[in-house]
DNA sequence: GTCATTCTCTGACCTTAGTCAGGTAATGCC
DNA sequence: GGCATTACCTGACTAAGGTCAGAGAATGAC
């Protein structure tokens, strides 16, 4: 990354933090503690909540809490009952005062947004709110992460299981993962292959799979992105990341295969260099097959 | 606006807060406290300055500034002497360890700005810089606040000198206010007119004058934007501005004059329905003449 | 020289946002 | 029934970020 970049980078956050800070100040400041708007906010306007789950949500330490819910309730704004299986857990829900509280801080928020695009006219306004998305939208993609993970891990499996889902659906054939060339992802496993699985705040939504046969060439298995995060790059990111590794592993050449309803995938595969070749397998599930050489270039990343 | 745009908006507010502010306890948070850290970062690398202007510009309680001094102070970052011409001001600079530790905040800061980048491909860096290029841009536009001011108001005499000298570089024939058709600005003073002064935190960047002479067309006069704001749509806020004025006043038919080295701001008069017409007064420095006719439309502000 | 003003400093005080170490009641495990 | 665990609460404590009311020294106005 260049140096205008980073320069770029920090005179945002100034400019944000000074903008909406101030402003968030100006519209919300008087209202309530951060710590009470954040839990009043966190409970909802409707439903009951478990505590325990709220704490977690929110990730703050168990007194302090309690010490907010007092402050709450002494308000007002909410009733804290007992859960009616477990008489440790305790479940809160917003009161009328509660809600109307809610709604006023949702109004000031609208408030201060407003107030952002009041000055402007109607193109700047529609470029402003173009820019915000995007920067959200890559913002989102750089807090993904990516790490190896065992295929059986929960979030491994989680993420197994929601791409077979999905191909059910899609394929004409259906998808039985039994059916295919890869009826056992343990061979997703070291020394036998590795298993990619990209987290956003925790949660996974994406990974990738990677065969290393010995005496064969390397195969790319399993990629997918669940839906709410497509967009973000996040598959050609899984892609690089699993063709560094495999070069790290000595491979030269890179198989896949796919089908024919995956046209992003396929899509991705030829603008990643990947070149068609006839079938190199009797996949049942593959309509397309793909190869790549990995050159010194994929040994290190570019910057 | 609409309401996908506030929603936009918030949502932005929402990621970018969370994303950033994480990151700026990260990568800051160990180090100072923010007081502190703004203290020093606002005393800067060269020079000494009086403790009141550095109050003055963070905005903050001077026994708090007091206290935040003596803790520097205790640390060895900062040195604080009375001013030699007035022993009740103090001025403080760095020390070395100070702007040892100003460096190391510098760093920090960058290394929160390249994590940011860091997990993102080229193609997406440049999309992510140039859009919050774009965000910072209108933001500080939207700051801008726009107001009547008597033309002999500090802050209006100084657009005014600032436009002259301009002019006086720019025009081959050099430009003398005295010889122009409008050797008095107290012609842009009601009743006989108005005159808008555009401030971005306080100072000065823009203006814009508006003559409202009985029994003849109005005229807009002075239109000027600073260099350092140029871009950010301003010429165009103020232009739009007086013509809601000018049709609040009962204007029916406006017109100007300008030089034809002033290219950007023709492009603004006939993108912003002007047309040219043949030369209504003998304005020495003109090279163009314009008129709009206002209709309903200007007299309300298009949301 | 007097008096008001300016600039800085100090002490007293406050709220927010936490953390941490028990304590209590309910529940699950055996 | 006994014991560990879980969920929540309370009390004690901390740091940061500030506000407010003077006090003290220097300066400017007259």
């Amino acid at each position: 990354m260049t140096t205008e970049q980073v320069e770029q980078v920090r005179r945002f956050n100034r400019t944000v933090a000074e903008r909406v800070g101030v402003l968030h100040d100006h519209y919300l400041g008087g209202a309530r503690p951060y710590g009470q708007a954040r839990l009043l906010w966190q409970i909802g306007d409707e439903g009951t909540h478990d505590v325990r789950g709220v704490r977690a949500r929110l990730g703050l330490d168990s007194g302090y809490v309690s010490r907010l819910l007092r402050a709450l309730e002494r308000d007002g704004l909410v009733a804290v009952e007992p859960h009616p299986e477990d008489r440790r857990v305790r479940t809160v829900r917003l009161t009328e005062a509660g809600r109307a509280e809610r709604a006023l801080l949702d109004d000031r928020s609208d408030a201060l947004a407003a107030s952002l695009l009041d000055p402007l006219d109607a193109r700047q306004r529609d470029r402003l709110t173009a820019a915000m998305a995007e920067v959200e939208r890559l913002l989102t993609a750089s807090v993904v992460t990516v790490e190896v993970l065992d295929p059986d891990h929960p979030d491994a499996a989680l993420c197994l299981r929601a791409y077979a889902a999905e191909l059910q659906e899609l394929f004409d054939t259906g998808f039985d993962p039994a059916n295919s060339l890869l009826p056992d992802p343990g061979e997703l496993r070291a020394p036998r292959g590795l298993f990619l699985v990209a987290r956003l705040h925790g949660d996974p939504v994406g990974c990738a799979g990677l065969k290393l046969p010995t005496g064969a060439p390397a195969e790319i298995k399993r990629l997918w992105v669940s839906p709410g995060t497509r967009g973000l790059g996040l598959a050609r990111r899984l892609l690089t990341e699993l063709e560094e590794r495999a070069a790290r592993h000595g491979v030269e050449l890179l198989r896949l295969d796919t089908n024919k309803a995956l046209e992003a995938a396929t899509r991705l595969y030829r603008s990643s260099g990947y070149t068609e070749v006839p079938a190199f397998n009797d996949e049942p599930y593959a309509d397309h097959w793909f190869e790549k050489r990995l050159t010194q270039e994929n040994r290190t990343r570019p910057q």
